[in-house]
DNA sequence: CTCATACATTTGTACATACAAATATTGTAA
DNA sequence: TTACAATATTTGTATGTACAAATGTATGAG
């Protein structure tokens, strides 16, 4: 179904329906993500969250570091992380070396979480991606890469 | 920037990488047109409303009509019209044929506003996918499509 | 006609997000 | 060393979102 029909609008012109699908397309796969994440009762960004840190390989990350590299940059970093402290997924503690500065640290049940939601999502994600090909899909992420250079 | 650069993270298989890449693509433009909208006191949300009743010429659109053509099918259109409402921009009122239904419709100033937003929305999107030519948009437009048929 | 069901919208409530201001710590210039 | 600006995070508050339950209306079976 073209973006036009999904949204039952023609006469756009090609910026302002590429925008639109993007922002489209994105929500889909967004509100597909979260059905999965629900069951688990972790958030997107949450999720988001715990995956930057397992990508830290047991190196704290500071709040800031973090916010840098989430998706959805939402500012609050700080409530997002007591979430996932009061379900035991990550630790926070002080940096030593610059008191300002929070470190945050993936835990085992956190880990063990991902272990469980990855299969579930990437399998999600395949799904989605279905109807292209691999060299579609390299396509498509160099053009939205390409794009991100304005 | 490719998307493992943007979020500092290598390593993911392609489908995930590009579930990602869309997801954060479409945050960055997002972003950029709400920073536009709020000049106007109006969020993408009210704004997409306005566009799609817009998009009526003049016949009035339920709120479920509404709700299936927006973007980001959020619940709670009903508040959100509420808020269109306060700033005089729609009118609603109750559909004479089922009167369970409801029938919203642009106002003068909504048209305006819309007159005075465009340019700058179109501009901007001129802006923001100004490194893609013609012939890039639309296989991205044609591969966002394809997606969908999943 | 009247009851059950489906439909369209609204409301309640918990939670999340956005943005600004406040707090705490560090670095640095006089 | 003190004062000022810069940095990192937290907190306050208004607003927005998600989801379920409630309300009001229409439709069809018996």
């Amino acid at each position: 179904m073209s973006i036009e029909e999904a949204i039952q609008s023609n006469q756009m012109d090609l910026n302002t329906k590429t925008v639109i699908n993007i922002l489209y397309t994105s929500r889909i796969l967004e509100e597909s993500g979260s059905e999965i994440l629900k069951r688990f009762d972790v958030t997107s960004q949450q999720f988001n969250v715990l995956r930057i840190l397992r990508g830290q390989k047991g190196k704290p990350a500071n709040l800031s570091t973090v916010q840098e590299r989430m998706i959805d940059k939402s500012s609050n970093t700080t409530r997002l992380v007591d979430k996932l402290i009061k379900k035991g997924y990550v630790k926070r503690s002080i940096c030593k070396e610059n008191r300002r500065k929070v470190e945050i640290l993936i835990t085992e049940d956190g880990l063990n979480l991902l272990l469980e939601i990855d299969p579930l999502i990437e399998n999600n994600n395949t799904k989605m991606l279905n109807a292209l090909s691999n060299n579609q899909l390299q396509t498509l992420n160099d053009l939205l890469d390409a794009l991100r250079n304005f």
